[in-house]
DNA sequence: TGCACGATGAAC
DNA sequence: TTCATCGTGCAC
């Protein structure tokens, strides 16, 4: 499995959070691999959407977000649980695509249905906040045998805060499957 | 320096 | 519907 190029990253980031579904999310680290298929993502579209952490300014926090496609950002919800998005576009635009929900493959036993789940069950903390996903241990990747598959789109889960934002539909899931977190 | 509030999940 | 739990951004 191939890592997927930077090019991939560095496009509207709605059609990424599209294509990233039924993608492989790839983790190498701690011995064992660990993978499992995307089935639900949300677009974030940058400072002007109220709902993206990019909306409060270039910040410690956001830094990450302002950077160049392809890497990991991650960060701490609620005081305990941890949410990982890949970003998008070119450099600045702070634009990214939270990974909502997988469906097991290979080494997941735990559930992974939910931003705070998946990345308890993939091991992912805010060790690996900045990482690039272009690279070997923790990765995105086309699967050997892709399926064909059909797009829902809804609003964005828990951001009614946002004024029109939240009526956006910038959520995206593999319909029919049940590893979605929510109908 | 203090404080209100989450891109959640689990229990009740 | 409530609550756990703490980093962040912003008010003072």
């Amino acid at each position: 499995m191939q890592p997927l190029p930077r090019e991939f990253y560095d496009r509207d980031t709605i059609q990424v959070a599209r294509e990233l579904l039924g993608k492989y999310l790839v983790m190498r680290r701690g011995g064992g691999e660990r993978v499992g298929r995307i089935v639900e993502t949300e677009a974030y579209l940058g400072p002007h959407d109220l709902a993206a952490h990019s909306s409060k300014g270039r910040t410690p926090r956001t830094e990450v977000m302002f950077g160049p496609p392809g890497h990991a950002y991650v960060y701490l919800i609620y005081g305990m649980h941890h949410c990982v998005n890949v970003v998008t576009q070119a450099e600045g635009h702070a634009s990214a695509v939270l990974l909502r929900a997988l469906e097991p493959v290979r080494n997941l036993e735990a559930r992974c249905q939910g931003p705070g789940l998946l990345c308890k069950a993939m091991g992912i903390d805010r060790r690996l906040n900045g990482h690039d996903l272009v690279s070997e241990d923790f990765f995105i990747a086309e699967p050997e045998q892709p399926q064909r598959i059909a797009i829902v789109r809804r609003p964005r889960i828990g951001v009614d805060y946002a004024g029109h934002w939240a009526k956006r539909l910038l959520r995206f899931y593999i319909r029919d499957n049940p590893c979605v977190s929510r109908r």
